[in-house]
DNA sequence: GATGAATGAGTTTTCATTCAT
DNA sequence: TATGAATGAAAACTCATTCAT
């Protein structure tokens, strides 16, 4: 049977396309129905492939949302360090990483869509490998969190879990039409702040 | 949804505790295994039934669930509830309830567990029923939330989302042996407390 | 525990209802949804008891299924007898008969649904005592075929089957609006009739 | 539902034959057992496949049947116009209509067998796609209908109506050994021809 | 006579996965 | 690389039936 004649490189950059088209696919699953919601052949048939040719990219579902995860925690560490280049007040560079961090999970961009919920996944592996990858990223918050002053009493690990489930939880709340993602990451940021005395409202950004 | 006349003996009893079992064992599989994740057969063998008899008490997964979220919701509003009873102070009173839901949600009490995270349910029709049982916890909250002061630059509703989310998901980072699940919850109010600028407990609103 | 004060005979009365109930609901199902469709459950509470309820008054669904079969076939005997009852003329009798099956058949009466069609039901042991419980009253048409002139090319007792079963077959086209039963099965003995020969429509009655 | 551009080669034939093993086993069930008599285990076992292989070709029981009752149908169809290919008498079309009918609907091909009952189908939509297939081949039946001459007291359809129900009615009477099922089709024929006048076995058919 | 509860086998259906081609 | 077909285990749910009370 003779192949049409088109070159490796287009092929591969064919397959990568595809593979590629498989992992949108399952994001946008993945984000609306969670793991063990989203199936295989509605993930294939949105990648306009078959249910079997999956796995020639991925070797499980697991798999493949693992991929997701990660490609969705490189986006969002992105987005936040992207954010706040550039900027040298710790309250203003935890506000920006906020309110990238809200925009993003709350934009149309549908892989962060699996970063908010802890979905209950079968396998104890699955989380442990989860949770590495989302590691760096929580790293980069702690470290946004040590600069900033906060009152003695907080502890700054429990500030910045608290910060952050809040961070996600608007992605079970927001709604278009409401105040904008950014706007509602940087109202909880200076919720925050009035704790260190900072006059609220004292930063400039619209 | 009357019962029937007959004297509330052992029979009664019997019957009413193997609903009550079904239902703890109901609340045991969702909370570890989520919605989806979570099968009829283990409810089952864990209430010590078989998979079939559960259908004489409830007439589906759904609507199983809608119950075990409907006795979750129950429980802490009347956890909330009793934890605020006597206390006037607004600031306390919202940190005594926060210390409350946190201490029920991360409790032993299983039920608890099926309030945190937002499943993936299949119908829209089950959320909507969701939302609505939780509507007068929310309102409870909303209520607590009015009465305190917080700077003009915060909507309260978001302010409220915001401590209620992060509340919950306490759900999904906490573990035995750090900070107790209560100082977590008022370590929450105590952050947000220090925006309006007055030393925590010394603020006289009524 | 004290009984209330009802006389036996008026138990038994009721009781008698009971069972008659039963056999009421029991034909409306199975004639709604056949053999294999209708379940226990509804019958039962069509008929105003639980489902275990049942098994008092009939062993089983087969038997529960037979006694409506056998109350039908009885009605309809019943029905056809008092039709033809003082009516002379072969042709007329017939004619009368048919027509009074098929007014029974597609009337309000619902135990004469299970009398069309042959249901395909589990065990064979159970259509046998159908087809002899159908016995005499093919028997009865037997003898008024018997008694018309038809073609020697017709063989009589292929003459009733087909007469019989459009008759039955009425059931699956009849709907209301159209010709009235009566007249259906009249029309259809006059079909045959014009067979022998005789001036169809001869016949004066409305 | 257009067809993938492959080549007919073994693959498609046999595929294509999988799918037919299906449906014939799915008809010799239906057609013993009823639709909710069958059961899909069954149906696969027959087919030399696993149940969840069914759904591969057929998404659902009831679609399986509508497919099976369609192929019977046209099946039909095609016996009786090909039985009528010629003919011009109009009698003696419609006696070689009912012959085709009648032979098809009781001899071996095992499709017929969902033609003659009406099952009672547990959801309405089904029993409107049935309708319409069969609706062609009524139309086909109504034209032969219209071409002969019955008297003025016999309304057409309800003539055509009768002659079918009768016709399928043979299904649940007859049996090998007796008269065939063509010389059955037949005799009801010409049972209704004598009614205009025209003498019965005047026809001159082989 | 009747009931409430449970049973357990059976039903249709789903779905991640495999594999020859 | 991709596909079409099949697998097989598991899922939710049904339902005739039983039985202690």
């Amino acid at each position: 049977m003779k192949r049409n004649g088109r070159t490796p490189l287009a092929e591969d950059a064919k397959s990568r396309n595809k593979r590629q088209q498989i992992l949108e696919a399952a994001a946008r699953q993945f984000s609306s129905y969670g793991f063990q919601g989203a199936n295989m052949r509605d993930v294939a048939a949105e990648a306009g492939v078959l249910a079997g040719s999956i796995y020639y990219h991925f070797p499980s579902k697991e798999a493949l949302f693992i991929a997701v995860h990660a490609a969705a925690v490189d986006m969002m560490t992105e987005a936040v360090r992207t954010a706040i280049h550039g900027i040298d007040d710790p309250w203003q560079r935890l506000e920006e990483a906020a309110a990238a961090h809200c925009e993003a999970l709350n934009g149309a961009n549908a892989f962060m869509g699996v970063i908010a919920p802890i979905f209950p996944l079968i396998a104890d592996g699955v989380r442990h490998q989860l949770t590495a990858q989302r590691d760096g990223y929580e790293r980069m918050f702690a470290i946004l969190v040590e600069n900033i002053t906060i009152p003695d009493t907080v502890d700054p690990k429990i500030f910045r879990l608290h910060l952050l489930t809040a961070l996600n939880g608007t992605k079970f709340w927001y709604h278009q039409g409401g105040h904008p993602p950014a706007e509602i990451g940087r109202q909880l940021v200076r919720m925050l702040r009035g704790a260190t005395g900072s006059p609220p409202g004292s930063d400039t950004r619209t």
